[in-house]
DNA sequence: ACTGCGTGTTACCGTAAGTAACACCGCACG
DNA sequence: CGTGCGGTGTTACTTACGGTAACACGCAGT
């Protein structure tokens, strides 16, 4: 089989994929998650068999749109975790960043959350196994797994470090992400203030606050 | 409208929709958060549109039946909670009581934080409005309100203590959320460690560490 | 001119949500 | 005793979506 001349063909297959992808970006951007592919064909001037034969499926095309998105917000992350200053405040970057990102296009970032599993799939029968753990966003998986290498390289934690910075990391990232969440529906503060409540709950405030007086109970 | 002898009536038609709750619950248990309407009724013997008489469409369903679970799984972790013991302890016990509910019945655990949304309900036509923040899991926001409730009775934060109470019932919430989930997913080490870990984040250690003798960058 | 391949189409299938219309039953009321 | 009437149930349908044939055009290379 020729590996010659392929290029030619393959520049174009991937410039069509790339504007495939654009406007299904478009189309998800203003319908959410559950832009049918009817919608995402016809945005991109073509018809459905198109999309699968470059996707395969549903899952495929929401899940190389996903990548888009999160390699450039991971980018966004990584430059403020590695801007040259302290640690609070390259936390405090880092969720800043993170914030200022999903406040700027909720749309995108609700995709990222919910990428629209499901699908009438077959399978039905004596699935006990289970799939568990795999069904989370790829997002917060990512973030989490990219934290836990920051936190390895830069901290020491003595013996158990390498198991207790993926803890730290998934933690934290589901932190950030579920206070943004919230913060994002309700905006019950600004963004700093989020950001350094949540700084401040890392950084240990929560185990130096003292006991209310007279507490409710006991 | 006579309000005086309709208990006789309301009473079965309680007992009726109860029992669908709980063939639902089978199915979804059985089936996933994917679980049809139509397995469902004949898991309870009956026929669809019995079902959206009582509960509407299917959100209404799986709204009821995430209901259960999430009051169910709150009065542990309240239980947990509010133990007479030193908060270090407390916040160990209610962290290990939610990861031992997501490792005993991981299906529920997987139907109550992906409430199956989507559906093709129609209004394609220019939604900018978008509901961004009402979409995430239920259960994940009365588990964060609640926690930020006792936060807020038991401790003393000084000024802004509601603000910043909730932040954190969202934040810590988030956190045992997600490394709850990728915990489940690879069992990269026991329960106790993992709850040792995040209550170890939660207590300052990572503002306490150390930095990384000869980081790799500068 | 013929062949092969990538790109595109229309037309279809299966399935699932949701609905309309009809059928049965118990029961108060004339 | 018959007659309406609300609740429970059904079958059969519509609509929409994911996914897949099967066919049609255009453009290289031989």
């Amino acid at each position: 089989m020729d590996t010659t001349q392929r290029t030619e063909q393959q520049r174009s297959a991937d410039r069509r994929r790339r504007e495939l992808l654009e406007a299904a970006d478009r189309v998800v951007l203003r319908d959410g998650p559950q832009a049918s592919m009817n919608a995402i064909a016809a945005e991109a001037g073509i018809t459905k068999p198109i999309l699968y034969r470059h996707f395969g499926d549903k899952g495929g095309l929401y899940a190389a749109l996903a990548q888009r998105h999160t390699d450039a917000l991971l980018a966004s992350l990584r430059a403020a975790l590695d801007a040259p200053a302290d640690r609070r405040e390259r936390v405090e970057a880092t969720l800043d960043t993170y914030l200022a990102a999903i406040e700027a296009r909720p749309q995108v970032y609700r995709f990222l959350m919910h990428p629209a599993e499901g699908s009438q799939s077959g399978d039905q029968s004596a699935d006990q196994g289970f799939d568990v753990g795999k069904h989370s966003a790829p997002l917060l998986r990512r973030m989490g797994e990219e934290l836990a290498t920051v936190i390895e390289e830069r901290l020491d934690l003595g013996p158990g470090t390498q198991q207790l910075a993926r803890v730290w990391g998934h933690g934290i990232v589901g932190m950030m992400h579920a206070a943004g969440d919230w913060w994002l529906g309700e905006r019950p503060c600004s963004r700093a203030e989020l950001v350094r409540g949540l700084a401040d709950l890392l950084w240990g405030r929560l185990a130096a606050a003292g006991d209310k007086v007279g507490g409710p109970g006991f």
